[in-house]
DNA sequence: ACGAGAATTGACCGCTTGGTCAAATCTATC
DNA sequence: GATAGATTTGACCAAGCGGTCAATTCTCGT
């Protein structure tokens, strides 16, 4: 579960590490677009510039390459989860987790397709993730909301559904941006009219539990 | 445009609608599980327990099978959006509408998860409805919204981005299905616990739009 | 019972896939 | 400038892909 294992030796080169990133920024468009399977090796290596034998001399294997992703897409994940946790006050802790998803949904549409494609597969690399660590973070914040409901602070609810609610709505705006881009005239949402989708959301979502 | 092309000769057989529906229900299972490019003919044809051949001579080509699956899928979703005309008063409405898209990603989630597979890689075959068909159903349920607002029935906001929230907290259920399997201790969601669910985003969805 | 068209299928084709490999080249240290 | 290791790359391979085809079998109106 390391995420950034460090380079066994430091000095090795500048130009790989440029090499490695300009790699894994091509494999995770790819992805994005086709799915694991559907991503070919060498499409990535001919968007990263470079023959495809070079791609596997950085990453054996595709699988590899997209293990490598994938981490870095947890760790995302997790980072902007933590924003529920810097307030005890119901109203701001929830306002916070939905600005911050609204806001990774926006600046990394890529990894939440791809979190997305992984799910619909089946969810074969990531499932011990969402078993053991994503579980935890989730009960552990089902037992918060309890003591808010119990206080009175919020309605009565599922904990859980909330959540769910949550998150499928921040990340719909990264999933199902080409049906959103279709449905706004062919355009992506500006800046603005995302600022206004995520006011909304927050909005709507407290409007929806605040007693 | 047309969903359920009459056959040319009436009385073909007993046994070919019996044959289609086979491959029509393998190829659905199997895009649904692996994507349009992921899918493969050989993997259609293996669960539908016929040769290749034999799929090939019912459906010419693998996207003229995925095609006729996508038809039914936006069939299916019109029929379901068709719950929130029945019946003028905003709170029944979208009631009624929540409801029916939430009994719909329970029925068929492997619709559900097609349709988001296709969105996934940039809608090709599904742009034109998205453009047209359901462009126009959201705009003239949005002057409907609009209406609702300036007579105060609900909050003030922009319905449309209410609506991407419903779509996304409903298809949650079947696109993320595996997701919420893992986080449910494996076991998919219950019929008491999914009729749970469905009660609390209806609940969470009205409270946050009514005045 | 027979003929014609519908349906079935094993074998096959050209192409793409993920991955390999050996030869060539570059880089850094002494 | 020699040498050892890191890096680069064209050529290649076995497996899998969507789709074709001709030969066969089935079905049914007459």
């Amino acid at each position: 579960m390391t995420l950034t294992p460090p380079p066994q030796r430091p000095a090795r080169s500048a130009g790989r590490e440029l090499k490695e990133k300009g790699l894994f920024e091509a494999a995770r468009s790819v992805f994005a677009e086709e799915g694991f399977k559907g991503a070919t090796t060498a499409e990535i290596a001919r968007r990263a510039g470079v023959p495809k034998a070079n791609l596997h001399y950085y990453f054996p294997t595709k699988e590899a390459l997209y293990r490598a992703v994938t981490e870095e897409i947890l760790s995302d994940w997790l980072a902007a989860a933590s924003s529920f946790d810097k307030n005890g006050d119901p109203k701001e802790a929830i306002s916070a987790y939905v600005a911050a998803k609204m806001d990774l949904a926006r600046a990394d549409p890529l990894g939440s397709r791809i979190w997305a494609s992984e799910i619909l597969r089946g969810a074969p690399v990531i499932k011990d993730f969402l078993e053991t660590t994503l579980a935890d973070w989730l009960a552990s914040r089902e037992a918060i909301m309890q003591r808010w409901i119990a206080a009175e602070k919020i309605r009565p609810l599922e904990p859980r559904y909330f959540f769910y609610m949550i998150w499928a709505t921040t990340q719909h705006y990264a999933d199902f941006e080409d049906q959103i881009k279709a449905l706004n005239g062919g355009a992506p949402l500006s800046d603005e009219q995302f600022q206004k989708a995520k006011a909304q959301a927050i909005d709507t979502i407290l409007n929806g539990v605040m007693p």
